[in-house]
DNA sequence: TTGCCGAAACTAATGCCATTAGTTATAATA
DNA sequence: TATTATAACTAATGGCATTAGTTTCGGCAA
């Protein structure tokens, strides 16, 4: 009930990651990871449903990455300690693993409920880390929303090479995350 | 001193952006611009420097077309108005030109002088609306940088897909912008 | 041990794409 | 009217994804 041992998932993966983060996801074609596995590239076939196929599975794979990453950040801590360590943690892995973040964002199809289930672990933990703040519900969705999507800019504008200005980069991620913190204070307060 | 009529750079970006705008960046192929220009791809060589060419051509129309539409936005004002209405502005371009959008971040060199200068004014800008919160040149920069960060992480998440649940997005941003305005006035008090 | 079977590799072929080289046609100028 | 520069063209090459059909081999059953 077994053929030829050959190649498996994992290695597969961790070798287009490899690709995407040394060239690019737009080097990550079915004929380069054929050529760096020692196969040819219509043998990928009988592990993945295609180029799309792969950047799907490369999409789920980096999610589950990062979620990693930042449940280990947050390593059980919650509030401000938590979102500071979680946030250094998210750019942190967006500048080790460039290619494997821009597949994150790269799925064929983001409503494909695989992707959306490797996606909504990252978000529990966010909200999870968000409790102490006392917000409801809604708000803290829209927190949670805000947060990522600071992130996501940050780390993908530095990746993208979109900051021109000669400007300590983790000085101004370090401001972006207190300013935020400092907002949720001030709004709290408000009521 | 001119040859047949034909082409002109314009209407082949504006052609080119339809196609981004409907279909995605990544839809745009030499061949399927020339189609729609009714005229065969090689041709297309006379105007525009390849594949990496146009798309560097449209990196800078980009980020032209959003300044244009932040100065309208900004309308000469200041402060935390300005800074509302130039997000909404930036969103608002974001999901009318997607593709375009899009264009602006896939420059294949993002240091390319032409594309820098492009983006320039944009950052000019900001810093100008800025200006009311006396902060000094290095915190303006790193609150510039911070707001780039957070309207194009909204904006990208937003395009991509990237919001799986069910909340109200205007919202978020409204509430994102808020966030980040108070966190600016927080922080500013402590001096 | 031997024979079967399924899985994973393979070869061959197709069609789309970008790109280059070389050719033709045309609009303005001299 | 003749020249010239320019923008279109055709033809050809090589890389890519993908499909169809073939071969090979490891494990399980007889």
């Amino acid at each position: 009930m077994s053929p030829r041992i050959g190649l498996d998932l994992p290695t597969l993966l961790q070798t287009a990651t490899e690709i995407a983060d040394q060239k690019g996801m737009e080097a990550v074609t079915l004929a380069s990871l054929a050529q760096k596995l020692e196969i040819k590239s219509p043998s990928l076939y009988n592990h993945v449903n295609g180029l799309n196929g792969l950047r799907t599975k490369m999409a789920i794979f980096g999610l589950e990455q990062l979620h990693h990453t930042l449940i280990h950040a947050a390593n059980g801590r919650s509030g401000d300690v938590a979102i500071r360590a979680m946030s250094r943690g998210y750019v942190t892995f967006v500048r080790s693993h460039p290619g494997l973040y821009e597949a994150t964002l790269q799925a064929p199809d983001p409503s494909d409920p695989e992707v959306q289930q490797a996606g909504k672990p990252i978000v529990d933990l966010v909200l999870q880390v968000l409790e102490p703040y006392g917000l409801n519900e809604e708000e803290s969705l829209h927190i949670t929303r805000g947060l990522r999507s600071l992130l996501h800019g940050f780390a993908s504008l530095e990746q993208k090479g979109g900051f021109g200005l000669p400007l300590n980069r983790d000085e101004s991620l370090d401001l972006l995350i207190e300013t935020y913190l400092a907002g949720i204070q001030a709004k709290k307060s408000k009521y």
